[in-house]
DNA sequence: TCCGTAATTGATCTAGCGATCAATAGGAAA
DNA sequence: TTTCCTATTGATCGCTAGATCAATTACGGA
């Protein structure tokens, strides 16, 4: 018989592996949703043993939490630089719902989804996620300041609007997944309800769709 | 040693005990979500043997659905004779907003925060989330024609915005669970996007918070 | 060139899942 | 009372999960 096909060994600086599986992880996540990230699918994506996968992570609850703040924080990182290239509040407003429901999201609703469901039964998940909640009110809240700075909008709570906002649009998003519909028809409205909300004139805030 | 205590046997009309079974999957799913549907779980809740239950149910898949379907089911009628008891649309759609944020609903938002991520890898489960979307959409539709009918509000497209409202209060409802807050505070916002939307007078949706 | 540290392997453990089925026994019908 | 149908039991199978750890071996430093 052949000789016992053990894989082969690469001895890496552990700095750089624990990268590669944090990789692998994420990857995975972004295909598949949180939900298929198992100790064994994350090794044979890194191309190592399963045993490593958990050498370098104190749990899967923890990787699935780690994973979960990476890809919102690129998320919310993309999203800033797309918002922050729009100099006036209520076009800024507007880019904000169009990058976030342009239908190019689909992989990331389907994380936070599960995010929320399994963020029950992994309390490391779950402080992932409010945190993440939080980076996205701040953003929002910034936005609703500078225009009642300039006038553009009038709330006294840019911090609670900001906090329904993002309620409104996850809402919308994750619908459009369950039903399997496009969730650009929905800008146009959204930006209405957005205008109420934010105390803008009515057609203020302009989406391209 | 004592003889084997083996389960007392009650033997009952197939009917009756299929019934019961469901029952005990439904308490569960209302109490920990859909997730904790297990198959001896069901069994001890309903004092049965597990095989019992695998019985009475094709499947977990199925069995999943069908609780979904009839907790869903439950919530519709529920909402449909809190809304029915108002004349007025604008009142109607006030009340529908109440309802539905009142905040007594945590534990169906756990349900179907859950649903739509098991959805994925459970078809009868998707299959059962569109059809108690459409019940929802189909209800909230008719308030909005009713208010175009009177003169109350104006739209040209009742369905669109039915679905838009359903999923900006799903969102709210579901971001109040993960951040452990209170959905109530968002209802006389949710009024005035909802006012934009179904192009109602500022002001004309009432809520009581 | 050799040695020793520690990165890496993969078998193995426990736990839980859905599903299956031969054996058992309740209770209505005769 | 006895019989027989079938509702019911619970052990069991096959599978997958996360976690653990003794054994192995790659590779930098001496």
């Amino acid at each position: 018989m052949s000789s016992t096909s053990s894989r082969p060994r690469t001895r890496k600086a552990p700095a750089e592996r624990a990268a590669e599986i944090i990789a692998a992880a994420t990857a995975i996540a972004r295909e598949q949703g949180l939900s298929a990230l198992t100790l064994r699918a994350v090794a044979e994506r890194a191309g190592v043993a399963s045993g490593l996968v958990a050498h370098y992570q104190p749990s899967m609850d923890d990787l699935v939490a780690r994973v979960y703040a990476d890809l919102v924080d690129e998320e919310v990182g993309d999203v800033e630089r797309v918002v922050g290239a729009v100099a006036d509040p209520a076009a800024r407003l507007g880019a904000l719902i169009d990058t976030l429901m342009d239908g190019e999201r689909e992989e990331l609703t389907v994380v936070w989804v599960e995010g929320w469901a399994m963020a029950r039964r992994n309390d490391a998940l779950a402080r992932a996620v409010r945190a993440q909640m939080e980076r996205w009110q701040t953003l929002v809240e910034s936005i609703i300041e500078d225009g009642c700075r300039t006038g553009a909008f009038s709330t006294s709570e840019p911090g609670e609007v900001a906090w329904e906002l993002i309620g409104m649009i996850d809402g919308l998003n994750a619908q459009s997944l369950a039903r399997g519909t496009d969730t650009t028809r929905f800008a146009a409205r959204t930006a209405r309800a957005a205008e109420a909300l934010v105390g803008a004139r009515p057609g203020s805030v302009p989406v391209s769709t």
